[in-house]
DNA sequence: ATTATACTTCAATCGTGATTGAAGTATTTC
DNA sequence: GAAATACTTCAATCACGATTGAAGTATAAT
């Protein structure tokens, strides 16, 4: 039996990041902050959606800790949003690591008429 | 008005793959793909999983152009699948490519008592 | 204090997609 | 040709999450 090629943790970590940007409106949202800072208005008007929609998307970058809040200094009321760097950099190594075609390998089904096949990485244990 | 980051369909084939793999068991068939060549029924044990719910995965991942099925030459009952080199450089490179920290900007944002604040890049064109 | 603004949270609805179980298909073996 | 195997497709249920609308909160201006 083979060894699980990526840990458990790791890959539940990866889905959790991949299904909070799997969203067209979060991703696109993510991708405006990646201009820089931005507060709800703002984006809501770039994407003609309703600020509590835009709320609700932030809030859920939030938590997945791709996204910083921070309250204006002079006027409370206003909120500005932006992209956590050290998360993006942890999400870029990781989907980079992840998805990298260097990682793929030659393999035979181990069921199926594939399975008794001779091929040249096995004739040589036959031998021994 | 600033202009959209990433163009509309670019960010809509993120998306999409990013759907296709925002999901646990799917993650888990394409990462176990990733070490070679397997069929049904070999994922199903090592994720004991029905053989109809691998089915299914497998043809989410094949909609997406992820992965390949090929049939045994010699038992046409028999059914691998393997993960699709070129659609996994693409994967990678867009991927690598949006998250790429180097994309991120400064801004200020433009409402909110922020936006009156003058900054070492716009002060220069007040003076103009 | 009262009102206005900017945003957040809550409750309810709606839709998409995961899961399940059963029927269907393709292929080989007997 | 009939049975068996490996897998696929279909129909139905279920659950999670997006969306909506309304109430709530925090802050500032009057």
């Amino acid at each position: 039996m083979p060894t699980q090629p990526v840990v458990f943790d790791q890959l539940q970590t990866l889905v959790a990041w991949l299904k909070v940007l799997a969203e067209p409106r979060r991703l696109q949202i993510f991708d405006l902050l990646m201009q820089g800072v931005q507060c709800n208005c703002e984006l809501g008007e770039q994407l003609q959606l309703a600020p509590n929609l835009i709320s609700h998307h932030l809030s859920v970058l939030r938590q997945a800790g791709l996204v910083d809040m921070e309250r204006d200094q002079v006027d409370g009321r206003w909120v500005y949003y932006s992209v956590n760097l050290a998360a993006l950099q942890a999400l870029n190594a990781t989907f980079g690591a992840f998805f990298h075609p260097a990682r793929m390998q030659q393999r035979q089904p181990t069921c199926g008429p594939q399975s008794t096949l001779l091929t040249l990485d096995t004739i040589e244990e036959v031998f021994e």
